[in-house]
DNA sequence: GAGTGGTCTAGACCACCCC
DNA sequence: GGGTGGTCTAGACCACTCG
């Protein structure tokens, strides 16, 4: 762990035990220094980590202030603006996977050219069910070409397929690029999620995600039953 | 205008117009800060942005590369992760506001914590419908305190409150934390928004928006019409 | 005017990737 | 082993806030 992250994260926990409370503000930037034994720019980079995850802010000719934040949201807020598949966000509950469809297919043109290829290539076509402690909560829509991502098997669809790229493939997963709606489900969305005709919508979570190379190698929708899932952000200006 | 702003300017439309594209390496930083004059944290910064707004990605070891990215999503890319208003988004479209409440109440106990008030305090309450280009779009349901933001009138409301906000209180907005979910109308936003029942979900966007100075200033929830909202975001590991 | 964070320098060493 | 980006230093000056 380097430094600034250190920093960072014994400012964080000062700040959720209360040590800076709402609204107070922060010791100087050159004090910090002094306290930690390390440069200013070190100290900057600490203290900007904490801006993006949104508990303090800093004025220039004023100082760095906590913000006014609601005491639920203090304490979670470090998993706002982070990247993780569904196996990572629900650890610790009992998750399983049904696996509804596993092709190999041309890609539409529109999927290919979102992940930089051409409708000649082949893609995986899977469709998953995933449940939470039992109950429907997800549908997971996927492509991903077979060229930079061989070798998958229905038992990986049944685990996580991040987890495979990473520890199989050896790959790096950088990031992905959102688009977020809400809609109402099909007939068969219905019935695989157990929504009663009309009661429920859909948050659809559409992404492209990207390797550390920066190849994209994933095209994907999720369909998220209205009432399971919430999608959390700090925007900045 | 900063160094190392220009230079991600010059970077990114370097980028957008196809000198360097999709898969390929920018120059090393080394290089760059002999091209540019300037020193390499100064270029770090710059590459730095760049990676934030998901354009290129950097490997330890190997260099910088442009993502893959469909054609599409090069060009409007530096708009996404950005905080606005309303007004600002629909920006050279006919906007036009019915303010649908316009009271002053105490808060509720959740509107309150948000706030960081108490429930003896008081609130503006707003409810507005928004149009764009003659079709209503989102109906916003807007908490202020009236301490933290004093003065507004119905013209204010009609027009935008963060141009109130901004040009005569002189305040800046630093941020927002937001929660985004789906829901299904309620039969009055049916109403409102033109919706034929049980066609169309909602798109919430839940937010507590921030001063420059960490004081929370407004709890929002923004229902948008499902066909007209996309949320947009860049996550990155 | 005094004090804050923002930017920038010129250099060093480290962790990692790839040959 | 050679080259990449990541971190860090010790210092300087600038832009801004506030009394």
């Amino acid at each position: 762990m380097v430094k600034y992250q250190e920093i960072a994260n014994e400012l964080r926990n000062q700040i959720q035990e209360g040590v800076y409370k709402a609204g107070e503000q922060l010791a100087l930037e050159r004090e910090m220094c002094e306290q930690y034994g390390v440069s200013r720019i070190t100290i900057k980079k600490a203290v900007d980590q904490l801006v993006k995850e949104g508990l303090v802010v800093k004025r220039r000719g004023s100082g760095t202030f906590v913000k006014s934040l609601a005491n639920e949201d203090v304490h979670d807020i470090s998993m706002a603006n982070q990247f993780s598949g569904f196996s990572k966000v629900f650890e610790g509950h009992k998750v399983s996977t049904k696996v509804v469809r596993f092709d190999i297919i041309h890609p539409t043109a529109e999927v290919a050219e979102k992940l930089n290829i051409t409708t000649d290539d082949f893609v995986y076509d899977i469709v998953r069910l995933r449940q939470v402690d039992g109950s429907p909560v997800v549908i997971e829509y996927t492509n991903m070409p077979i060229e930079l991502i061989p070798g998958i098997k229905r038992e990986v669809l049944e685990k996580s397929i991040y987890r495979y790229i990473e520890e199989q493939l050896h790959f790096k997963i950088q990031s992905a690029h959102r688009f977020i709606r809400a809609l109402l489900p099909t007939p068969e969305e219905e019935e695989l999620l157990q929504i009663e005709h009309g009661t429920m919508p859909i948050l659809e979570v559409e992404q492209v995600a990207f390797l550390d190379d920066g190849r994209a190698f994933e095209y994907a929708k999720a369909h998220h039953r209205g009432d399971k899932q919430v999608f959390r952000v700090v925007s900045i200006r």
